[in-house]
DNA sequence: ATGGTCGCTAAGCGA
């Protein structure tokens, strides 16, 4: 019996602004689970009965008021939940929920790694100091992930040449300096898990997920970064047959600067 | 060209 799911993520920038776009996702693509952040929303804000209209049932939720804030939103039930509270200072930038899947799990780690500011200097920038820091956590944590694991969100750094529209004029901007880069695959590393996304695009290939809403056309110009990311243990990532970046949503009525990215695992 | 645009929550911060 082969076991079919298909897993979303997605930085909105405002659950309650962005429910139309996120419905439209939902009708055009029938994603499984939905991976969102910055809900930028309390808990008790969380808008729960419109996806369970929609046939989500199950809504883990992560927020805070005005900043940050995960949810991960599903069909099936989850097998179990865990929110780390990284670098111990309140916000709320990762939930993780077990996924039950072709007989077996995962665990599904979402995420929302601070953005670090704009100076590229952890001494003088404590932003970027605080996003140096989560990386190492999640690297130090990520030594000791075991079983079925998949880890999606908006890393907010993009690692490769061509991740970003122009490797020469990023190397001095935050979410593209080397030792963010160097940090990001660390933490992938440490956990031994692929970047999904790259099995289906070559290295070579220009891939983004995210473009600026200061652009005059964003995709005249496409000036874009890969921020958003997913990964997952060899034997899951075996499993992924398909992978889209949702390039349209970014052109959608009230956007967000990110789109989704969309996974299809079958098993 | 050191700007530009968003969303929060109510002037400035974070992205």
């Amino acid at each position: 019996m082969t076991d079919r799911l298909t897993i979303a993520t997605w930085n909105i920038n405002s659950v309650r602004l962005r429910l139309p776009i996120v419905e439209k996702l939902i009708l055009d693509h029938a994603p499984d689970v939905i991976c969102l952040q910055e809900t930028k929303c309390a808990d008790g804000n969380f808008p729960l009965s419109a996806f369970r209209k929609l046939g989500y049932e199950h809504i883990a939720i992560k927020g805070q008021k005005g900043y940050h804030g995960v949810a991960t939103i599903s069909r099936r039930p989850f097998l179990d939940e865990e929110r780390i509270d990284y670098c111990t200072k309140g916000d709320s930038r990762h939930l993780s929920t077990g996924i039950p899947f072709a007989g077996d799990r995962f665990t599904l780690q979402n995420f929302y790694v601070p953005a670090g500011g704009d100076e590229p200097d952890p001494e003088i920038n404590d932003k970027f100091a605080h996003k140096l820091a989560f990386l190492d956590e999640m690297a130090d944590r990520f030594a000791s992930i075991s079983g079925n694991a998949m880890v999606v969100g908006d890393l907010n750094v993009a690692p490769y040449e061509h991740d970003v529209w122009s490797h020469k004029q990023l190397l001095k901007i935050v979410s593209h300096t080397p030792i963010e880069c160097e940090k990001l695959e660390a933490v992938r590393t440490a956990a031994g898990l692929t970047d999904v996304m790259r099995a289906f695009v070559p290295l070579e290939e220009k891939l983004y997920t995210w473009w600026s809403y200061r652009a005059k056309d964003w995709s005249a110009a496409d000036k874009g970064r890969r921020l958003d990311h997913v990964w997952a243990n060899p034997a899951l990532a075996g499993q992924a047959v398909s992978m889209q970046v949702l390039r349209d949503a970014r052109g959608w009525e009230q956007p967000s600067d990110h789109a989704p990215v969309l996974v299809r695992l079958e098993a």
